[in-house]
DNA sequence: ATCCCTCGAGTTCA
DNA sequence: CTCGAGGGAT
């Protein structure tokens, strides 16, 4: 026989032959069991000689253990879909693409929306380097032991691969197996999964990929990139190249030349989608065309060539065993409906938000009756109505309370408002939620000050704002209940961590009216310092860009009132950092902050889009159209009227190179 | 005056 | 995640 090289080869070349005959097939030639006896001989001479181990053999698929996962950032950010939930918000999304397109043809693509998590692969000269989730979008967790562990996600690219190239896809637990998952948990005695989903979401998460690989996850593969940009001139090629290259690429697909198909798919695989191995959600109807795609660009929030269509949500029936009143950090009176515990699409829901007194005369809701609810949107449960039919006279009605369950301050209601508040600004309820919001991450950050021990310092009277909180001492804290020394002293060292946090998440963390992550970012950055802001008038707030003038009064108020005032002379005898902390991204680009540029005409390397991502990534502003407060006019070829009243308006002007310098 | 986009606020569950 | 309101753009 030939060198431990050349075995180590066929091996691998057998189990590859045979991995594929399994998946893309379907026509195993061996039993799962020969399989595994395959992958074990190459594992054990692998290990006798592990300078023979190449990223790409199937054995690296079952890792060993990872430690943790790193964050991984997406290259180009995985966005949501926007959603619909009849036929007839497709027919408008057609509307939408038809006038973006402008005369132009094109066709659809619809695919099934598959019901697992969003996975991104990357592959380097055909090698895949990297798996990552989701995450929110912007950022995910590096997961590649486990990606590799999918058995229908080649290792190595054959067909026609560029350098960086990215596949994304939806990792899925068939129905089948992950009826035998459960199964095996019950026999072991362990937690089982509510759903598929679930379940593959905590799996790829798990640090052992060994367990991973048992689990047997797939993917369907959905997009293709090369480096940032889509790798094909349409989506359906995109389908075909991931056939080629061995990846899983669902059959429940079809091309379409206008919206009607599109509607026709939905309507034939409603009737067979509970005759799938997998759990799909809707539809997803994307435009074809790749230019038109970048063309038509993206919201914050979602792509305006792709639209999920989804399938009406399952509706459960349940009893309203009662309401309760929860009273927020704003003071607003929260009526949620506590159910008899019911399985709905895969959780137990046991309680449901009521939202406002409005929505409970909406209802006609009363005590005890039978209501249907249904999970809109993932997870959040909604009561849909009452089951008026199902009344036998023993329901109770319900009176909304005209005092603070809290405190038992008369509430208010003001004229054409629905919010229901309590106006105590000492009640108990608003204090640990102001203080719940302060310690939050986005704010300042403080780890440790959870809602337990929230509750203790203001029930206490230890703590009656924030500001207490940075006169806390180890001794004072650890005599609370089940509050030993050393955690004691580890919230209060947070405490005191929290003081360097930098001006833009103190002002997150004070909770003004209509100031959150981005007002706060922007206030920050233009004014360096609270004094500065403090002094600040309406109208010097409302020239700020973004910044309107509801926004402007109540910073402005904030400031006025005495209360506010004396506590942020209180933070700062503390030693509470009042400044933008130089250190951190508050920082923007000089050359691009606040700055409004206007792009007219057609750049050479740069689309629209892209070019408008870029300026405004660095804190500059696109508008569409020149006016005194343009500040650059970006000017392509063929720039038209908008460049004439640039020059007459004397608005610098600047060509694509011209950004490019700015850019660099 | 109208449309569309963003940000803030409130909320559920594993 | 979804809704409502503030704020630009047209």
């Amino acid at each position: 026989m030939g060198s431990t090289k050349t075995d180590i080869e066929s091996l691998r070349s057998e189990i590859n032959h045979h991995n594929e005959l399994y998946y893309q097939k379907s026509e195993p030639e061996i039993s799962d069991v020969e399989f595994d006896a395959l992958l074990k001989k190459l594992q054990k001479l692998e290990e006798e000689n592990p300078e023979l181990i190449t990223p790409d053999s199937p054995t690296q698929r079952i890792g060993g253990k990872a430690e943790g996962f790193k964050p991984f950032k997406h290259v180009v950010p995985m966005m949501s879909l926007d959603n619909s939930y009849n036929l007839d918000e497709l027919r408008k999304f057609d509307e939408r693409c038809q006038k973006l397109a402008d005369g132009r043809d094109f066709d659809y693509v619809a695919e099934l929306k598959i019901d697992g998590l969003s996975l991104s692969l990357h592959y380097e000269n055909g090698i895949l380097v990297v798996g990552a989730t989701r995450g929110d979008g912007e950022t995910g967790d590096d997961i590649t032991p486990n990606a590799k562990t999918i058995r229908s996600i080649p290792l190595k690219l054959k067909d026609e691969y560029r350098e960086r190239m990215e596949i994304r896809g939806e990792a899925f637990i068939a129905k089948s197996v992950f009826r035998e998952i459960n199964q095996d948990l019950i026999a072991k005695g362990e937690k089982t999964f509510a759903n598929p989903r679930n379940s593959a979401s905590g799996t790829i998460r798990m640090l052992d990929s060994s367990v991973v690989a048992s689990r047997r996850l797939d993917m369907f593969p959905y997009d293709v990139l090369s480096g940032n940009q889509k790798a094909f001139e349409t989506h359906w090629e995109n389908f075909k190249w991931l056939e080629k290259n061995g990846f899983n690429v669902n059959p429940n697909r079809r091309l379409c030349s206008g919206i009607e198909a599109v509607i026709d798919f939905c309507n034939e695989m409603e009737t067979e989608k509970d005759g799938l191995d997998y759990d799909i959600d809707g539809v997803v109807a994307k435009v074809n065309q790749t230019d038109l795609q970048d063309e038509f660009g993206a919201t914050t929030k979602s792509p305006r060539w792709a639209i999920a269509y989804k399938y009406p949500a399952i509706q459960a029936m349940t009893r309203l065993l009662d309401i309760k009143i929860q009273v927020g950090r704003t003071g607003a009176l929260t009526p949620v409906a506590i159910l008899e515990p019911v399985e709905l699409a895969g959780t137990t829901v046991s309680r449901a938000s009521l939202h406002n007194q409005d929505e409970i005369e909406r209802l006609g809701i009363k005590l005890g009756d039978w209501v249907s609810i249904e999970k809109s949107g993932e997870i959040i449960p909604q009561v849909l109505k009452v089951i008026e039919s199902k009344r036998d006279g023993s329901e109770k009605e319900y009176q909304f309370p005209t005092r603070c369950p809290v405190c038992d301050t008369p509430v208010v209601r003001p004229d054409g408002e629905v919010v229901t508040r309590c106006p105590n600004e000492t009640c108990p309820a608003k204090i640990k939620g102001r203080i719940a919001y302060f310690s939050m991450r986005k704010a300042m950050d403080i780890e440790g000050l959870g809602s337990v021990l929230i509750q203790q310092l203001v029930e206490g009277g230890l703590v009656k704002d924030v500001a207490d909180l940075y006169a806390l001492d180890v001794k004072t804290v650890s005599d609370l209940e089940r509050m030993a020394e050393k955690s004691a002293q580890n919230v209060v060292d947070q405490i005191a961590v929290s003081k360097e946090r930098g001006l833009q998440r103190l002002l997150y963390g004070l909770d003004i009216r209509h100031v959150g992550e981005m007002y706060s970012k922007i206030l920050a950055n233009h004014f360096r310092s609270i004094d500065k802001l403090s002094e600040a008038s309406v109208e010097e707030l409302d020239e700020i860009y973004e910044i309107g003038k509801a926004v402007a009064e109540s910073i402005h108020e904030y400031f006025r009132l005495e209360r506010n005032q004396d506590l942020i002379r209180r933070l700062k005898r503390s030693g509470v950092k009042m400044e933008v902390d130089e250190n951190s991204s508050v920082n923007l680009d000089e050359r691009f902050a606040g700055k409004i540029f206007v792009l007219t005409g057609k750049m050479e390397n740069y689309t629209r889009s892209a070019a408008s991502k870029l300026i405004e990534e660095r804190g500059g502003r696109v508008s569409s159209s020149v006016s005194k407060k343009t500040d650059y006019l970006v000017a392509g070829e063929k720039a038209g009227s908008k460049l004439t009243k640039a020059e007459k308006l004397g608005v610098e002007i600047i060509d694509e190179f011209g950004l490019e310098t700015l850019f660099a």
